[in-house]
DNA sequence: CGCCGGTCGTTAGGTCCCTAACCATATAGT
DNA sequence: ACTATATGGTTAGGGACCTAACGACCGGCG
């Protein structure tokens, strides 16, 4: 099924196409089982990144908080909106820099923290049953080679 | 930094998390590419992949080209809406069953996804380029047997 | 000192996706 | 035949993400 999106076109490199569709299912498939874990507590997959973030590296920023999820400040200030609503995290302004803010992690977040961590790495040993070790150092590999590929290919649509 | 979620847990399995990071980020990136690359063309990734259905099998109702695209039929709606504000698809009602719809692909449709099929797979080869045939189908293999484990996994929370 | 470009966080508006609830229609069970 | 249940598509509401533009503020340069 995911041949659907791209076939019957001259230049198509099947084996290319079947990998790049299955790498985005695959992460799908991870990434919807990972969200349904976490519903129960209350936090999303980016808002649990937040938390994990805060806490191994401290209070900081919104832009830096986007820098190390790479996504944008706009988005941030959504996620970190959502996490105060629930108490999870804080907003305090920066004396040294009156434009900026310091995000910092509650103790109810850590407590959330804590149990989603919990969840997930329980789960994540099952998501990965199939392979052995060495097979998944290969994927790891892999998968690094093609993130360094993509990362240097700025986009040629021309 | 994919690692600053998941540490300091006790049953942490640093190559699943590892694995399970690296997919999500690589999918993430490969999905954000591909995003850019069709953004000139006026259609969305999602979009296009429902063209490529349409076109490859033929008209269908919403329903059905929720369970290819595995999305709900309330995604399917805005999805069509979209395609149709835009002409490149339309819907018909089904003389069989008139609660149903029938999806079917414009001309301008198939003009738009035959540029977009072209711009993409120049790409995706280009994404895969460091690895060799034989990486790429371990790579897919990999996939496959990660995919059928977490289809397979209930989702246990407990 | 005053201006001017750059950065900070937010808002506005848009897309894709979800769940839940709704109405219309179809079908099965009695 | 009539009712109960299931299915089809939509709507309502919410979340995560984006880009663009804004007001507030910082720093450097003349």
């Amino acid at each position: 099924m995911p041949g659907d999106y791209y076939e019957q076109t001259p230049d198509a490199n099947v084996l290319a196409t079947e990998a790049v569709m299955n790498t985005i299912a695959t992460a799908d498939l991870l990434f919807d089982r990972i969200a349904r874990l976490l519903r129960p507590l209350k936090v999303s997959a980016a808002g649990g990144l937040v938390l994990g973030i805060l806490r191994d590296h401290g209070p900081m920023s919104p832009s830096e908080l986007g820098e190390r999820l790479i996504v944008t400040r706009a988005t941030v200030t959504g996620l970190v909106d959502s996490l105060e609503r629930r108490g999870f995290a804080s907003r305090a302004s920066n004396p040294a820099d009156r434009r900026s803010l310091i995000v910092e992690i509650t103790p109810a977040g850590l407590t959330v923290l804590q149990e989603l961590r919990t969840v997930i790495h329980r789960n994540e040993r099952d998501f990965m049953a199939a392979l052995s070790d060495d097979e998944v150092r290969t994927y790891i590999g892999l998968l690094h080679r093609i993130q360094e590929t993509v990362t240097a290919t700025s986009g040629d649509d021309g």
